[in-house]
DNA sequence: TGCTTTTGTGACAGATACGTAACAGTTTTA
DNA sequence: TAAAACTGTTACGTATCTGTCACAAAAGCA
């Protein structure tokens, strides 16, 4: 039962490319699992989460942009490479794609080549760390597969959102997020939330995060939104 | 027999293919044992409870159908993960439709390399690596071979699904399970049972883990799921 | 300095998630 | 065969979280 190949989630609802696609991953030496559309893929990750998902833009129902979105919300299923299929060559797409999250664009038709390099490049970044979800900052530590924050020696309660907002912030230190972008990563798509109401929760999570003592690690940003350090 | 061998139950009334199954099976590393029919089946899971079982669909007096509704009505039985084999494509939609909660289908003829993968991926989706039978969190010691469970010098009374509830928290201890990721491991998949059901089985788990004193080990992580410590 | 814009924050009502007792239907045990 | 144990659902009470507002405070600007 060797679990050290790594595994490969393909979401693609043609099947033709789909298998293609699981063939030559397969034969890259992946476990390869597949999912024909979104709901499939996000039920899947939460089965057994795979290494890394190359995910097909188009698809019927949920697109591959909101699955995307969907898994870079929940903070324990983040840290898994998006690797983003799409027949739009556009720059605004690709831009899109990698706002949402993504970790990569390519573009179809791709070189098999290329997508297995990409794939490859992809985990040699992510798989060292691989050991279980877990962000620090200064001496602030997050994890996400236990859903605990410490900070020194301290285990600090947040709620839900203050918890995902933070795991938004310490997975870019020193990146300043306007309240556009944060409502977007950790609320979610199309909920109507007043930008103030980001304020609110930036103000519950400093408040939490100085519980115990310490500096606000927390900076605000006039004009632009906040960011962390 | 070292126990860290996965155990396989092939169940499959024509010999020759019981055989080929059987050696592939054992070529890959795992215990293998075998039925020729249902009953035989059923026999076998209640004597030596396997890791998984493949199960062929077409046999004579108890079909392959009637053996998995039957593994699935009973909790003690229903986390055993089933690989339905059926002859046809067409088949497994019927199958399927009859809801008989099987994990996962192959179409015969199948390749072997597939049908490995898929007993693989199986057994990653419920018994992740953990193979000891003797779990141990805090002063909770779970004993999987007699199915018995003390906390500190006192022997816990659970049901079976509190039980098996229990050895998946023990598993790895921390890790924030979704009431989804606990319906699928300890109930099993195709299966429908409203979430709620699950903070219930939670709430008597507490009560018997509790009963002779103790705090309680179970962490409630709202909106997210439960987990041990 | 005064004026404008942006941000911080306490309060609050409504929404939501969770804990749990009760219950009816089954299965298991004695 | 009766009693005991177990399961899944429901309903309701409660704790916690959410989003909005109003006003205070701070920051920029002239």
């Amino acid at each position: 039962m060797s679990a050290d190949q790594p595994r490969v989630l393909v979401v693609e609802d043609e099947p033709a490319q789909r298998e293609v696609l699981a063939y030559n991953l397969e034969a890259e030496g992946f476990a390869v699992s597949r999912a024909q559309n979104g709901d499939e893929a996000l039920l899947l990750v939460d089965e057994d989460m795979p290494d890394i998902i190359v995910l097909d833009w188009m698809m019927p129902n949920l697109s591959g942009i909101e699955v995307c979105r969907r898994l870079k919300i929940k903070p324990e299923t983040r840290g898994i490479p998006v690797i983003m299929l799409s027949a739009r060559s556009e720059e605004v797409d690709k831009v899109r794609g990698l706002e949402t999250g993504a970790d990569d664009y390519v573009v179809k038709p791709y070189s098999v080549i290329e997508l297995m390099a990409r794939v490859r490049s992809q985990l040699r970044r992510v798989r060292p760390s691989t050991v279980g979800q877990r962000l620090e900052f200064d001496d602030i530590v997050l994890d996400a597969e236990s859903h605990k924050v410490t900070r020194g020696a301290d285990e600090l309660k947040l709620g839900p959102t203050e918890f995902r907002l933070l795991s938004t912030f310490m997975e870019k230190p020193g990146r300043v997020w306007s309240r556009e972008q944060l409502l977007d990563r950790v609320w979610g798509r199309d909920i109507y939330v007043d930008t103030r109401t980001v304020d609110v929760h930036i103000g519950r999570l400093r408040k939490a995060l100085t519980y115990f003592g310490g500096a606000d690690p927390v900076r605000t940003v006039r004009g632009a939104g906040y960011a962390l350090g």
